[in-house]
DNA sequence: TCAAAAGTTAACGTTGACGTTAACGTTAAA
DNA sequence: TTTAACGTTAACGTCAACGTTAACTTTTGA
């Protein structure tokens, strides 16, 4: 078959099934098909929206609601081809793509704040390392008040 | 005077003031001196703590629990000099030496971990402006059905 | 076929991270 | 000195992001 029961989702993900049906209420995850009797009938983009929902949320600490506005972003990319017919509708598309590159932009602007942010950490990090071999080795060297000289 | 009073130091870090006595109550921010009445005066160290905090916070998305396990090792390294005096005491450093060595090792496991994801996240940015760039070219170059030819 | 396993909705509970309000004490400037 | 501005604690309120439980229906394997 090529559906997931939402135990499988659950399990494959890592995520409870309390957060996925949470996610799909939201609006984050979008809705499944339904089986006759009303079970959720996921497919393997499901999967893969949870685990980018997932990395966007463990990685870059974005709230639900900064993610759903990710994803909807790239979603409308996705789904948003030529489909461009008369002047207004080249003029609304005009305005949407605009809107869209000053969402981009600043979430541009964002990711990069980070980065500088997590490049500072990881070199204090380093700077903690050393400065903790540094104590460990002082400890092998300076064995004990007047020992062995 | 070398002392701010919490509202000032609310205005310096952009924090309210009930998160500041609040992140005093849960032993993120060391608690302050007093004054005769009971007023907190806080000192420039308060000031930078808090600035680094709310970095981890925003930047990194940790939790404040996560924020003050890394805090925490960070004051044990500066506090912590070569105050080992005989053989116990320097087997039970050699011990703390090396329970930080690995907890720094995990955060900065995590901290690559964060950087490769946020990467990964850049570049997709950077394909979706070029994307909604292209759409607005497509926009001008193409004005409309049957124009000018 | 039929019970156990797994699914569903609905509703209330919980936890972290504060916001807000109340009731009161302290500072500082007029 | 006195009063407005600011500080304090204590307690309850709130919101996101789920956890948990209940009451019920659907699937499934022996």
């Amino acid at each position: 078959m090529d559906t997931f029961k939402i135990d499988d989702v659950a399990k494959a993900s890592g995520l409870t099934k309390r957060t996925i049906r949470y996610w799909e209420e939201i609006g984050l995850l979008m809705a499944p098909e339904r089986s006759e009797g009303g079970m959720r009938l996921y497919t393997r983009q499901h999967l893969e929206r949870l685990q980018q929902i997932m990395k966007a949320r463990d990685v870059l600490g974005y709230t639900l609601q900064e993610i759903q506005e990710f994803v909807a972003i790239r979603e409308e990319l996705l789904n948003h081809r030529q489909t461009y017919l008369n002047v207004e509708d080249q003029e609304q598309k005009k305005q949407e793509l605009l809107e869209m590159k000053r969402i981009v932009s600043q979430q541009i602007e964002m990711v990069d704040q980070k980065l500088e942010t997590l490049n500072e950490f990881r070199k204090e990090l380093d700077h903690m390392t050393t400065r903790i071999e540094n104590g460990l080795v002082q400890l092998q060297t300076t064995p004990r008040e007047g020992d062995s000289n």
